[in-house]
DNA sequence: AACAATGTTCAGTC
DNA sequence: GGACTGAACATTGT
């Protein structure tokens, strides 16, 4: 489930919990998931230290270490979900609004545990990921990424994404672009926006580009209030049979940028 | 069985 | 070189 919100989230709950706590162990023998690196190698860099901050920009986060230690970089991919327990194994929920985590559940396999880090209090920081798509590695390279789309400003926004030919959408998933935004939230940006995803981004005039930067804002910071992209208002509609919540027309289904796109037949036609 | 899935990356084509 | 598209990646769920 992890775009910006989801992240943001899984950011806040090593924050509250996983900080300051001694580096015991660390299991990253997922050569997949920690790739590039050889199995023992992240573990070897960061055994005896300590998580001093967490940080977020669009859907990558990464750790600072105690001791001029190595940044430890996370994504979480398709599917991936971060799990912090305190020295009695009891979840840590510092994210607090974001709900009903498969990842703590009674029937979660272990065998999804795709990256380990071992307290010397008993706890545990995991990334729970059953596609295993997300990814783990030491001094990750952010250099490509755009602004984060929850910070991003308004003239920069109409300047980056305004630019080029291709279709909206394809311009809002780019994360060298703007970084945060996956298929869900752009569908809910574009259909709070009321625009085509398949619009090429040089048609849109100035005020349109503004009005397109404000639905990003209020929908990014709609969903991480609510726990999720998926609280949209347009998330559950995206299905065949599906009406827009707003007019009742049909919802229309394409492939744009790559990824299965829903919107309204009406407005955003 | 075939296909889609909330993501990223890389090869190939203008 | 830049911009853009589509397939591949690993795995699960429908």
């Amino acid at each position: 489930m992890p775009e910006l919100p989801e992240v943001e989230s899984a950011r806040a709950v090593i924050e509250a919990g996983a900080l300051d706590r001694e580096i015991a162990d660390l299991d990253d023998s997922d050569t997949w998931v920690c790739r590039p690196h050889s199995p023992g190698e992240i573990r070897d860099a960061l055994i005896g230290r300590r998580l001093t901050a967490a940080l977020r920009r669009g859907k990558s986060m990464w750790c600072e270490t105690s001791s001029d230690g190595p940044v430890l970089g996370i994504h979480l991919g398709m599917s991936g979900r971060i799990v912090v327990t305190d020295g009695s194994g009891s979840p840590v929920e510092g994210g607090d609004r974001v709900r009903g985590t498969a990842a703590t559940s009674p029937g979660r396999d272990p065998a999804w545990d795709r990256f380990t880090v071992r307290f010397a209090d008993g706890g545990e920081l995991r990334l729970f990921d059953k596609r295993r798509l997300g990814r783990v590695r030491l001094d990750p390279d952010l250099s490509r990424l755009g602004p984060d789309a929850a910070e991003v400003g308004v003239a920069d926004f109409r300047e980056r994404v305004g630019r080029g030919t291709a279709p909206v959408k394809a311009r809002l998933l780019d994360q060298s672009v703007l970084a945060g935004v996956g298929n869900l939230l752009a569908d809910e940006t574009l259909w709070q926006a009321s625009l085509d995803p398949r619009r090429r981004v040089d048609t849109l005039d100035h005020d349109t580009l503004t009005a397109l930067h404000g639905a990003l804002k209020k929908a990014t910071r709609a969903a991480i209030r609510r726990g999720g992209v998926h609280t949209g208002e347009v998330i559950e509609h995206r299905s065949p049979g599906g009406h827009c919540p707003r007019c009742g027309a049909p919802m229309q289904r394409a492939t744009v940028g790559g990824r299965t796109t829903w919107f309204c037949s009406e407005e955003q036609g």
